[in-house]
RNA sequence: GCGCCCGUAGCUCAACUGGAUAGAGCAACGGCCUUCUAAGCCGUAGGCUGCAGGUUCGAGUCCUGCCGGGCGUGCCA
């Protein structure tokens, strides 16, 4: 409908430049709005003041001169010139319930549109380094990247979803000698750990599996281990001292380090693995870091950048002159001591991500890597590659309150939510809804009584709540012998007439271009806004109309509209993860 | 200091990318269960959109400058 009156509209500008109103070259971007008050109409465009200028007309004159140009169209029932400008059109009655068809027969696919035009993207999200279990600042990102993907899959893009493993670098080497140390602590072994090591219970997890796995085949005198380390904090260096841990492992391990190392990303990645799929958050391709350095990737992307004059030589590091593309400093991608900093590999990683063909990459990153942004831009550009098909987002941190009082983390310590206990005490429903409720560049407060809270404060019981009920109608509907009858249904729509009604069937109609929009800015929290909205409609609607009356005309034409609110609840909430129950 | 994000009702947040009288939900107050689920509904009250300028037919939205909060500013990841 929306669309129609568009096209209407465009023939009325071509006329307006044939008739010289307007010169050839004005391309105006038609646009025509859901109207916010029943007044204006159903529909509206600022056209009129959008051409004033152009044609040199005072905004109302260009306005008569539009409507005067209008096409007929046997739908609209009214068109009229309102406010400074806005040019307000009804719709006629038959009309408005056009959708409602529609929805049922597109069923869960009513809402998909192809606005991506079918264009490849990738999206990066989480990649969580695997040292640790997943934690509510994850969650997040998690519960954003999971539903924008489906909401841009809905929306024709072709989707591609992808978590990068750092499986590679320093951080995998303290967390595999931080194992190690609690395994000799399991051992028997009287062991200082090292305050700058991995402190978590999981730790402890892997080394008893490590010790189940291996026995006493890890186990090295304690007096070796600390041979030569620098004290550790807070008389000496935490840094150094883990660095000399990890040599000392290196060296007495061996080979054996790489099996204790495997075994350690192993354990993590799979309780990461785990932990996702139960908060309903999937991946197409699990992307090893490592992967790059195996197979060359990470040394040809820093030759790319040297071959192209963007790499130097300064106090025995490379540097890649990322200033040359707007970054505030240089940045070191081959440390002094010969070890790729995790940049480089980012560079290649990225510069992959492009030889794969994908159009458009979108990364999501946790805010406090805003920081990072420019260089990795840059890298893309000196490689002579196209930076604007990278679109990095951040999502803000979230946090916890529970009792009105804030809850503390911090992630070293090993004292943090995990996403496991966040799920485990809130629900998946209740968490996927909450982290993507608000914008995801706004900080955000997460209140985990009322997630919890089976009360109508809570907006995913909300709506899942309007879901259920409609299912109960339709299911009272059947025991008392007046089964919904769909076609009968959709025959009768005329038979609607209250304001209650069309406000609902003019929201479902809706629907797909809110999927669009919510894709295109990539903002899944519009989704979560609409289906409350839509919710409240049905409540309403429920609480002032009996849906199962005797005239079976307009009962099924009630049950129709209900029966599409609720495959429209239904799509919505699965774009964004949450459940959509039958029974409450 | 510099860079990025944010500032909207008492609280948590929207506002279709510049449109008409800035909207919801909590919290507050007043109503509605012999009727399809009260996890619901109806009503009342609540605003100088941080402040000051600017751009134009029109600004919460765009530009500048302040004020306030968060994050970043490593040869860490």
């Amino acid at each position: 409908m929306k669309n129609q009156i568009a096209q209407l509209l465009n023939q009325c500008v071509e006329q307006l430049k044939c008739e010289g109103y307007l010169p050839p070259e004005e391309a105006p971007q038609v646009r025509v709005d859901h109207t916010r008050d029943k007044a204006h109409g159903d529909f509206a465009t600022n056209l009129a003041m959008m051409l004033a200028k152009p044609a040199g007309k005072r905004p109302r004159e260009m306005a008569e001169l539009i409507v005067a140009l209008l096409p007929e169209a046997d739908w609209l029932v009214k068109v009229e010139i309102a406010g400074p400008g806005f040019i307000n059109f009804f719709v006629a009655d038959d009309n408005k319930f056009s959708a409602v068809p529609a929805v049922l027969a597109a069923g869960e696919a009513w809402g998909r549109s192809d606005v991506g035009g079918g264009r490849s993207v990738l999206i990066e999200f989480v990649s969580a380094n695997p040292t640790g279990p997943l934690h509510v600042g994850h969650g997040r990102g998690a519960a954003y990247g999971a539903a924008l993907s489906d909401i841009m899959e809905a929306a024709g893009f072709q989707v591609f979803r992808e978590y990068y493993v750092n499986d590679a670098g320093r951080q995998m080497d303290i967390l595999a000698t931080s194992v190690w140390l609690r395994y000799l602590a399991l051992l028997g072994e009287p062991i200082p750990f090292p305050s700058n090591g991995y402190q978590g219970d999981y730790i402890l997890d892997i080394a008893a599996e490590l010790k189940e796995r291996m026995g006493e085949a890890l186990h090295r005198p304690v007096a070796e281990v600390y041979a030569g380390v620098p004290a550790d904090a807070p008389t000496g260096d935490k840094e150094a001292h883990i660095d000399g841990l990890i040599a000392n492992a290196k060296a007495l391990l061996s080979e054996q380090y790489d099996l204790v190392h495997r075994i350690a990303l192993e354990a993590i990645l799979s309780d990461i693995k785990e932990d996702l799929a139960a908060f309903r958050v999937h991946f197409d391709n699990w992307f090893s870091e490592q992967s790059l350095f195996d197979s060359g990737l990470v040394d040809a992307a820093i030759e790319k950048l040297q071959q192209a004059g963007f790499i130097y030589e300064k106090a025995g590091a490379l540097w890649f002159r990322s200033t040359d593309f707007g970054d505030e400093k240089d940045r070191v991608v081959v440390r002094d001591n010969g070890v790729k900093t995790y940049f480089a590999s980012d560079i290649a990683y990225h510069l992959h991500k492009f030889e794969r063909g994908f159009e458009q990459l979108i990364d999501i990153w946790g805010a406090d890597h805003h920081g990072y942004i420019p260089r990795v831009k840059a890298a893309i550009k000196a490689l002579g590659l196209n930076d604007e098909a990278l679109e990095v987002l951040l999502v803000q941190f979230a946090t916890l309150w529970r009792g009105g009082e804030k809850l503390p983390m911090s992630t070293r310590s090993g004292q943090f939510v995990t996403l496991r206990e966040l799920r485990e005490e809130v629900g998946t429903d209740a968490a996927r809804f909450f982290y993507v409720m608000r914008k995801s560049e706004q900080h955000m407060d997460f209140d985990l009584d009322l997630a919890k809270s089976k009360s109508n404060d809570n907006p995913v019981y909300y709506i899942q709540y309007a879901h259920a009920r409609i299912a109960s109608v339709l299911r009272q509907a059947e025991e008392k012998g007046m089964a919904w009858a769909r076609k009968a249904g959709e025959a009768a729509l005329a038979r609607l007439e209250l304001e209650s009604e069309k406000a609902i069937a003019a929201e479902l109609a809706r629907f797909p271009e809110l999927v669009a929009r919510a894709a295109l800015n990539r903002a899944p929290h519009l989704l979560a806004y609409y289906l409350r909205d839509l919710a409240g409609l049905l409540h309403s609607y429920y609480n002032s109309t009996p849906f199962l009356v005797d005239d079976a005309a307009l009962r099924n034409a009630r049950l129709t509209l209900v029966a599409a609110v609720k495959q429209v609840i239904y799509n919505g909430l699965r774009l964004l993860g949450v459940s959509a129950p039958e029974h409450m």
